[in-house]
DNA sequence: CGGTCATTTGATGATCATCAAAGTCCGTGG
DNA sequence: CCACGGACTTTGATGATCATCAAATGACCG
């Protein structure tokens, strides 16, 4: 395996590349992302050490989204004849495998209800939860704080909402005593509320470990 | 394999189920759905025959959307057991069954973009170009046409608009000589400018069959 | 032929985008 | 050490897109 230091803001790989290796992310956030016709970018899920973005492209071979940088990072590039052979031999690693990107998926299903029919409060208030769960998942929060570069553009992008409106409904959530946001450091102030104005319910990430039926 | 026949607006599986079989649709469309705290629904996707609309429960356990009827439909039910036994004798049919989720979960990405950055009148203009592609895939539509069986409600609940906006922009397409459609019906008039108003590019529905590497 | 469901129309207002500019933070170089 | 520059955040003002509510029309079906 391959690693490579990248700094913030760089592509990964692109939409339109034929990768033949998937990366790992060892340390840094990413994003995976499309740009529209007119210009105007949609991120469609946050990366986070132990993930892999373009695992998919294992099986589909031309890339539909860009993986980018949103901070400096780590990054392993596994080939993907690696990732045949293993999983020729050892079914219950592909079945793993496979696992993760349907848990990808199932993250995509919430995501579209939230841009679908939750308004930008609720629609903050779930990504933030989302986030960290998924950040104490892989021990890189406490218990109600985690650290989170995530710029209010690239907020913006990922929830289908402008920027002056990200700032303004994070001010919101400031001032109602939900949480704490500065730098890259979030806090969250009351949990349940949180949740509540988000609609958050964690069975989405599928993050017990589940006994496999076989 | 259990075929039944079920009415329209019937649920097949329900979120928060624990199924142990997963359903094929055989005839009728269905779609992918859930519900949010405030009893909104966000249809996350359609389904028409050929696919498998809850194949993830094989990994994840407990289903974290519902899927229901749009029509009346005929239904196979595959027990997990068998698609285990499959996948563990069969790697690359395992390989196949994985990427035809991948491909549920690019179809995903396409719509968040669609939700987020694109407005009403281009968010109807790519669904129907995405309908009539799969359609087709199937051998289910000809050239610039095909049933639609979804409802003006429906399409709002699948686009994050309400049904009285999708009317409106309906009208605005057929007035612009985009489209015909009326009842179950649609009729494509002018493909290359629905295209471009949708800004759709059929690359991330992976159609063409791609030699796998192993 | 009434009844149900889907589509259509009109009117009003909320949410959110856009544009422009000012303010803050932080690293870099003189 | 301070000035400069750049990225990000914040503020204000205006308007477009879209939701909501209510009601009418049309289509289909037993």
């Amino acid at each position: 395996m391959q690693v490579l230091a990248l700094k913030e803001n760089q592509d990964v790989v692109r939409e339109g590349d034929r990768p033949s290796r998937s990366c790992l992310i060892l340390s840094g956030f990413v994003c995976v992302y499309k740009i529209t016709g007119e210009g105007k970018r949609q991120i469609v899920t946050f990366n986070i050490p132990g993930d892999i973005p373009d695992l998919q492209s294992l099986h589909l071979k031309v890339l539909d989204t860009s993986v980018g940088t949103i901070t400096p990072c780590s990054v392993g590039f596994i080939p993907h004849e690696a990732l045949h052979d293993i999983c020729i031999r050892h079914p219950r690693i592909m079945s793993a495998f496979w696992r993760e990107t349907l848990i990808d998926s199932a993250i995509f299903r919430e995501w579209m209800t939230s841009m679908g029919r939750r308004e930008a409060y609720g629609r903050i208030a779930h990504l933030l939860c989302e986030m960290l769960v998924r950040m104490k998942a892989v021990g890189l929060a406490e218990d109600l704080a985690c650290n989170l570069p995530i710029t209010q553009a690239e907020f913006g992008d990922a929830l289908g909402l402008s920027t002056v409106h990200v700032n303004r409904i994070l001010q919101e959530l400031r001032a109602n005593g939900l949480i704490e946001l500065k730098g890259d450091r979030l806090n969250i102030l009351d949990w349940d509320r949180l949740k509540e104005e988000g609609g958050f319910d964690p069975t989405y990430l599928h993050l017990e470990r589940e006994r496999e039926a076989s």
